[in-house]
DNA sequence: TTCTGATGTATCGGTTCGATACATCGAGCT
DNA sequence: AGCTCGATGTATCGAACCGATACATCAGAA
């Protein structure tokens, strides 16, 4: 299974932990969660499901009707299959969740991952963060020397697109930094000694994430 | 040839325009241009480089040796194949630059046309900025909807996650509105009646292209 | 009624990726 | 000198992936 699927894997996992949900459904929310990158596609998600059920990860439900009894013709409907999470897949959500490779803060991962970070312990959540910042921080170390080693031999759009994309990157730098002080500061947080690490519920971030939201 | 690969074309060629390079070198100057995103591998260069040269616009250079000729041993050294644009290229890339569609402006095209803008006419250069702007600002609308839509019923991270999404999409339309006023400042521009914009070079849109550029 | 657009499952052809093989070279180490 | 190591360089293959499409139901508009 390749990169890509990998993340649509525990996106799906993620997904169908609350609740069961079919596949159109559950696509929608796939591209909406990680709305920023690339959508996934059916010839990826149909697949992608039909290997999780085959390892037992899911269980296919397929109900008559579920909510739409209520109608003059509650005839045969379409069989809107429903897919389910057996307990392997929640053990192998949270494995994915918790053993986390190199390979988690890339970019096509990093944002499933930390989608669901309120699942994650705080351990988890903290290596993610600092793991992706390094991976932001080489690439901004990529830029800069690129930049430098053709400054003025550029014309003035390429140099504009160069500087617009380093300053992406510089933002998103600073986003995660933000984030991970407000970690710590929640690591750090009193009230009662050792907030029982092995309990079911990891603490929850208090109220929010982050401490300025200055717009 | 499938969308991405048109990218890659469009790029071959404007990289070339100047002067002739082999596979390895045009790969990193590719990627480093577009530096944002995915980065192309030689699986999708070197088909797109073949095929290229069969369609006639690029032709292959063999130099046995180009500059190491002084070293005491220039024998036979492995064959660096350049490729140079041909004239038919060369008429290629004017006609892929000028004759945009809609695709110019997805997430996987418009950065090579604007890398390349310093070579399009005024007209293009607007259209393809216009058309950028309003594919954003359906995301934004997408992104808005699917945030007051599941409002209150995401945790902190997710709301985190879109929230931040959302920023960035709208800073990147911040971006291209500052663009377009620099363009349309520079196309009223008086100082000498029509710049004859039949000729050469295109006007060389000044000193900078933006305006402010606070940080 | 019929038409259109949203919902829904599913697959196929072709594009693209990631890994790898192979080869040369300069630089550093011993 | 020998030796490894990493950068440069061309090239290909299997596997992964996308985009388009087919097909079907249903709600609401015209």
């Amino acid at each position: 299974m390749g990169k890509r699927a990998d993340a649509l894997e525990l996106a799906i996992l993620g997904l169908l932990h609350d609740a069961p949900l079919h596949g159109y459904e559950l696509r929608k929310r796939v591209n909406s969660l990680l709305g920023w990158g690339r959508a996934f596609s059916y010839g990826t998600l149909y697949p992608t499901l039909k290997a999780m059920v085959r390892q037992g990860y899911l269980a296919e439900d397929e109900p008559v009707d579920t909510l739409v009894t209520t109608g003059p013709h509650r005839s045969g409907r379409r069989a809107r299959i429903a897919y389910r999470l057996t307990p392997e897949g929640k053990e192998r959500f949270a494995d994915l969740l918790a053993h986390t490779g190199p390979s988690a803060w890339d970019d096509e991962h990093f944002g499933v991952h930390f989608a669901f970070f309120g699942r994650a312990d705080a351990d988890t959540r903290m290596r993610i963060l600092i793991g992706r910042r390094s991976r932001l921080q080489e690439k901004l170390d990529q830029f800069r020397s690129a930049l430098s080693r053709t400054r003025e031999r550029l014309d003035a759009y390429t140099l504009e697109l160069q500087r617009h994309g380093l300053e992406s990157v510089e933002r998103e730098v600073k986003w995660l930094d933000d984030l991970i002080s407000a970690e710590q500061r929640s690591i750090g947080r009193p009230m009662g000694a050792t907030p029982t690490p092995g309990s079911g519920e990891p603490p929850a971030p208090s109220t929010g994430i982050e401490g300025e939201n200055g717009r």
